[in-house]
DNA sequence: ATGAAAGCGCTAACAC
DNA sequence: GTGTTAGCGCTTTCAT
């Protein structure tokens, strides 16, 4: 195993000293191109990696940013911190990828593990069964920069990205009157959690704008962050107890893919059409929602620009750290509709 | 924005000097009980937190590892990471988890990155683009700890844990001739990759040892490390072109889960009976194959378990590095069958 | 049981 | 254009 090569080795062969070097590998403007050029041969010949740990150290910033997420395995999340990178590894940050798996025991611990090694940043979407938010206070306390997106702590006072989901409900809603739907049907997700309360709320208000009647027994809320197949085994649940009210729904506006598709699956076992008899929509548009027959239409959020976002927040935040009074901004992304069979009645419109 | 707390400050506080209160946290043997109790109660008090960097520095360990996916939205690789994590972090390790997006310059990049962070070590699968594996020959150069997860590197020198695809291929495949298959066709991946060479080696054995005789046509190989939607339409492609064939095969084996989605959809628009007409397994039971109808059989593997026991390949390697020669270990796991409609003839057995 | 002192490798203010 | 010096915060050997 050989010996690392410091900053001192290469000043020694080249006879001068370690600033120099340093200067010099920094490419600073006062330090003589032929130095310069040397020291780079030396640098190379040595094989000299700099220390990080020794630079942030002295520094004071370790250049690397915290990313929790609840869970890795979604796309959703993969291709959030696909977007994150995409932004920071230019001003040469690396990412630390922790999951809280929903916990929020895990969450502080990541939290803690993380301003423990001194990340310059920490950029979170809070676990579903946080309800309290003193672990995120210590970040800002700490002074570390604090950047949400997705599900955000109402009351967090930090900079935050989130797709316009009382919009996605809204929409969803909508096309589904569009086709002709008049009882509409809600698998709504936890209310504590405000993801799932402006879906609602977008419901509600598609609803009321197009004089469609509200029936309470038509929303049904549950757990919709759990493990996929147990989302599933609900979304059939509650589609039998659907089936079981004296007034039958025609469609169903799903907070998740996942009570969707089993839904659908349900549904086909039990014979009965879709969209004709029941039409529906789901949210987020997994890929199991293109695989499941027949196709199911659902919300597409915009995740790489969610965390191309994500990573604007922080770098901004990074910039106008020092000094003047620190005011949250909340960027909202505008999510899309794509349509499938499962909610295509007007099949030549 | 508060100063930080930090040893000496603690140190004044008591009128004692950084070592002691440094050992006192470390509970060290020799330090008294009564100053240990003052010193934990003042770092509590000024809410000390242990600069990590400076320790690193000084220790010249980091206590981080780096782990490098191909890409984080598989089920796979998010189960592998949470099997890790579960081992080390009683270790006191935290993770760093790169994505390579399956290119080798983007692979390179994350290398460079973790080892100029001095990760005490990295556990990484290789894209699926890497022929050349100098980048990982320098991790070893380093004499930074290497394993290797699922997709290892032939001829690199390192721990590795696996999951025996050859007996995945084999016991797909004959589970499809004890279903009465006689003329099994293989979607392949590309044989650079160890892994699809070893599953259609299972394929090539278990029709050798049933003397079920082999037709090269129906082995067709191609990219199966790709976006899943591309992967569907070439499942749908190679199952159109394994239809045009003289003689048709009457079942698949496909060493992807979405190659053999994307034959089934082809197959249910043709109205080509699964499974009596033709019968498929798929490879990796990814969620998508319990959601389409007919559900794909598939092979299972231990992710997790996997992610488990590369963890303790790394510790392992910590624990024994100084002198001693080092010898590579190979783990293999066992995979399993997860049958489900695809592949199900004798519905009574 | 505690202290003194040195140093991990790098950077930056201040010199000249 | 380059050197000097000091120090980031912690650990650890050698003293006592």
């Amino acid at each position: 195993m050989k010996k690392k090569t410091t900053l001192s080795d290469i000043a020694k062969k080249l006879n001068v000293t370690p600033s120099t070097v340093s200067r010099a590998l920094d490419d600073h403007p006062r330090i003589s191109d032929s130095t310069k050029k040397a020291v780079l041969k030396i640098a190379h010949q040595f094989n000299y990696q700099p220390n990080n740990i020794a630079s942030a150290l002295r520094k004071g910033k370790s250049n690397i940013i915290g990313v929790i997420v609840p869970t890795s395995d979604r796309q959703f999340f993969a291709s959030i911190i696909r977007g994150i990178e995409e932004i920071v590894r230019n001003e040469g940050y690396s990412l630390i990828i922790c999951q809280s798996d929903e916990q929020t025991s895990k969450e502080k611990e990541k939290i803690d593990a993380l301003l423990q090694i001194q990340v310059d940043g920490i950029i979170a979407s809070v676990a579903k069964e946080t309800t309290d938010y003193d672990h995120f206070k210590k970040i800002r306390n700490r002074g570390v920069p604090l950047v949400l997106y997705d599900r955000i702590g109402e009351s967090l006072e930090a900079n935050a990205v989130v797709i316009n989901d009382y919009m996605g409900g809204y929409i969803a809603v909508e096309h589904l009157i569009q086709q002709g739907c008049k009882k509409i049907a809600h698998f709504a997700g936890q209310q504590h959690i405000g993801i799932y309360q402006d879906r609602m709320r977008g419901y509600l208000e598609a609803m009321k704008a197009y004089n469609i009647p509200f029936n309470e027994e038509w929303v049904i809320e549950s757990d919709l962050i759990d493990d996929t197949q147990k989302i599933l085994e609900l979304g059939k649940e509650m589609t039998q107890q659907l089936l079981n009210l004296p007034e039958r729904p025609d469609a169903i506006f799903s907070a998740s893919d996942f009570a969707a598709l089993g839904a659908i699956q349900f549904l086909n076992e039990k014979k009965i059409s879709i969209p004709d008899e029941i039409a529906l929509v789901g949210y987020s548009n997994d890929f199991a929602s293109s695989i499941i027959e027949p196709g199911l239409t659902s919300i597409d959020q915009y995740t790489k620009q969610m965390g191309n976002m994500a990573a604007k927040h922080f770098l901004n935040q990074i910039n106008t750290k020092s000094g003047e009074q620190f005011t949250p901004e909340l960027t909202l992304l505008t999510p899309e509709l794509v349509i499938r069979a499962s909610s295509l009645r007007n099949k030549h419109v």
